[in-house]
DNA sequence: TCAAAAGTGTTCTAGATACACCCATGT
DNA sequence: ACATGGGTGTATCTAGAACACTTTTGA
């Protein structure tokens, strides 16, 4: 039996709290962002964030953690809050204030079946389409804390499959920061890091010579975590 | 005429949106965070925070610079979103979330007379007592975000009066990353940046020789900031 | 055989750290 | 005269940046 708790402040406010996530994938080249196709009014058919209220029995993490959940299928997806946006009109239809996370996932978590049944498709962080309210504005904020996150986190490894190679690294961390990165310098942090295993197995796809997959070293990392590492 | 926007959402969510301002202060020496008597219930009389509840129309960093201009007086006053807060039962007689923020003064544009008016005080970071519902996680949070900011934006000016010593300099830094510092480093830092101007004056209360003054150099810190400067 | 991407080491430079003595002044 | 805090310079170390050639292999 849910009782809704009724407020013993006196105040006529009238906001609602919604979540609005920024979806992150890298697909071993690039960095997207998941965006759906609005299924109401207003502003149906067009391209948004994926979001939602926040219940009246759960916090803005529970609130995103169920969204991810109903949107991907996939619990413990690595996210954070990063911002809350309350401008008086940023919804045209209501006082909506949203409480922007970001959420980083594996791409090839995310079938094509998964895609088509919630109108969802990738767009490439420089080829995001015009987008409803001030999501573009979300979009960007995300991003920014993102990058400024990666430099001092391993997170980075969330958007990579769990057996991954070092020009996908590299592509990922160039992705990031929109710069490109030295092969070699890279693979010497990683190895003075000491966090990253090679696997005696190679990817063939992408080349014909072959890149080596790595695993993450969850357990060397954690004894780092401690010092605030600088990762880039 | 001010006129009520109706929500076309259909929404049972009843949640209140509050704003809670962590403001630190630095006295030269110590850091510190102003806390006021709570002046109604409930936990009336404790202390907490400073803050309010968002209104029908206005946005949460205005929100923020109003309470903060009702306490203070001031405008412009240097603040931040830093995060929100919204267990379900985190305020103990209603669903509150909070919209937190950091805000940086100069303790010397604070009167007795307005500590005594609001019922305020000035506790240093290490002496915070007992606060009413999650304040005291609000104003961890808040020094974490504080620190992460100031490492690389010159942010901590906002705390030093107009003239401010590098001994004051150098235990504001010592304040915010609880860490000894070595004057002679900091000092070439500060030189190589170029940011400070030395003033032909000296503040004598806190030695006998006496410490020259300096100012910061906002032309020349423009010209820095676009490139991401580290401050520490 | 060649095109295309993976892999590999060294040098240079700048910034961070560590460290100890003299200076100015009020009492 | 001396106690107190302010001011200064140098040597070392480490991390980041710049840079070019060899290797593997499928077509």
């Amino acid at each position: 039996m849910i009782q809704r708790k009724i407020s013993r402040y006196k105040n006529d406010q009238r906001i609602q709290v919604a979540v609005d996530c920024v979806i992150f994938g890298f697909d071993g080249s690039r960095l997207n962002v998941l965006l759906i196709k609005r299924s109401f009014e207003p502003e149906k058919g067009k391209w948004s964030l994926v979001g939602g209220f926040v219940g009246n029995e759960e916090n803005a993490d529970e609130a995103a953690i169920r969204i991810l959940h109903d949107l991907t299928g996939m619990d413990h997806i690595y996210m954070e809050l990063f911002y809350t946006f309350s401008d008086v009109d940023r919804d045209t239809s209501g006082r909506v204030i949203s409480i922007a996370y970001f959420a980083l996932i594996n791409v090839s978590n995310f079938s094509e079946q998964l895609l088509r049944d919630h109108e969802a498709k990738w767009f490439p962080l420089d080829k995001i389409p015009t987008l409803i309210f001030d999501h573009r504005r979300i979009v960007l904020k995300g991003k920014e804390s993102l990058r400024r996150k990666f430099e001092h986190y391993p997170i980075g490894f969330n958007l990579l499959p769990k057996k991954f190679t070092l020009p996908q690294l590299q592509n990922l961390y160039e992705a990031i920061y929109e710069a490109p990165l030295d092969r070699r310098n890279l693979r010497k942090k990683m190895g003075s890091l000491g966090i990253l295993t090679k696997l005696n197995e190679k990817e063939k796809k992408s080349s014909r010579k072959g890149a080596f997959y790595y695993v993450f070293d969850t357990v060397k990392y954690r004894k780092l975590q401690s010092s605030r590492v600088k990762f880039i």
